[in-house]
DNA sequence: CCTTCCGTTAGGCTC
DNA sequence: GAGCCTAGCGGAAGG
């Protein structure tokens, strides 16, 4: 393919705000916060209309150079050889793409307006254990969500037990680590420095990495399994209810 | 276009381990360690030679939904729609698209054999202060890297300082946090198990998060600033060097 | 197989 | 703008 005709068919799409898609043999060179370089193949590469580059090899889930949105792109022939230039500042990085062969561009608008609806997230843990406290355990009653424990951060939910204890919810959507429960107990050391007592602590999520339980153990925090896709059918249900009712 | 023959050639595609690229007006749907949905929009649709699958909406650096490597993928039609399935298992996940319109498809075999090469990384931070010590301090004479601090997991570098000072160094590329500084503790905790003596901490990194400064004090961690880039080219030279003298 | 940790993490939110 | 945290994180290395 002709590459002078290419670059101003990618030109062209750029001014246009068009999605372009091209197909070449090319060599990928990228310095910014590191630096990469990859030699002659063939590979995908996709021009966003807000600016995003992407380069694909034939394989993997992951781009294997990039630009994020707003990068300015230009587009030159150099050496006989198409030239696509990605820039962007704070952090400065360049990317710089060099086609010595184009087999397909393909440049078009696309229209999408649709919203992207996500379940199943952390958020909506919080939400579902809100709604129907009994998913940590009977008689808990939720207080707060989001609240600041001093310098650590925030606590997922903060409420009382049956039994009036205070108690510190951390809600984690995969298995919980060492880690998580450190942070709990960072929480934890605020809160007892605000109150004056140690309050429960119940770490919420679908399982414990096996390391993670000599921390539990050891810090007497304890574990109550929920899983997101759990929280997700609460939600639903209620919606479904609330909407029967309404 | 005609649905059943783009289905056809999708087909094909997959076979002959070719890279797919579809544009189209599509819905798409995933339900799996989370659940989402996207209603009907224009998007571009990859599915690449290993079972990877990828939808963009025309913005943004990220894909809106996808599949890794090694899923299953079904192509048919359904009450007049083109639909596209990609399910893995372990985590058991589920992707489909219905497609109402394509605008375009390619089906093209792609070789690319190239090495990717990346540079100034953590990996390169550490090779440089092994071949170039005073990168830390004058004086400073590494002695091990990647050696084990017991169930705390691995220490970057341990060396001794110019007054023989055993010294820990933990490597960031990027500006290290407190949770930085609490994993660099729990390495010497283990050191001082072992060794019967505190040793001196020292983190490398081209910044300090503010946060992470009040642990720093706290510890007596020391700070050390060192860039990814100021490693890398340390380590060109060094390479050049080596070149010069064989 | 599971765990741990890095990444040009990206992206979203708050201060 | 900088800091902080989540993610369907993905991916790699090590046990």
């Amino acid at each position: 393919m002709d590459l002078e005709y290419v670059a101003e068919k990618i030109r062209e799409g750029i001014r246009s705000g068009s999605l372009i898609v091209l197909t070449g043999l090319m060599e990928v060179y990228y310095e910014g916060r590191a630096a990469s370089s990859l030699g002659p193949g063939e590979r995908l590469l996709i021009i966003k209309q807000d600016g995003s580059l992407l380069v694909h090899r034939p394989t993997g889930y992951e781009p294997v150079n990039w630009q994020p949105p707003g990068s300015k792109i230009e587009v030159f022939l150099e050496d006989g050889v198409l030239v696509i230039e990605a820039r962007r500042m704070n952090p400065e990085e360049l990317l710089k793409v060099k086609i010595k062969s184009v087999y397909s561009v393909e440049v078009r608008k696309l229209r999408d307006l649709a919203e992207f609806a996500m379940y199943a997230t952390e958020e909506e843990m919080k939400k579902a254990i809100l709604l129907d406290p009994s998913l940590i355990e009977e008689g808990f009653k939720p207080m707060e969500d989001e609240r600041r424990a001093g310098r650590a951060g925030f606590i997922d939910i903060l409420g009382v037990d049956s039994s009036g204890n205070l108690t510190v919810i951390e809600i984690k959507r995969r298995n919980a680590t060492a880690e998580d429960i450190r942070q709990l107990i960072g929480y934890v050391n605020e809160i007892e420095k605000e109150f004056g007592r140690k309050p429960r602590m119940i770490i919420a999520a679908p399982g414990i990495q096996k390391s993670a339980i000599r921390e539990l153990t050891r810090y007497g925090v304890e574990f109550k399994c929920v899983t997101p896709k759990k929280c997700h059918e609460v939600l639903q249900r209620r919606r479904g209810l609330d909407r029967f009712l309404a």
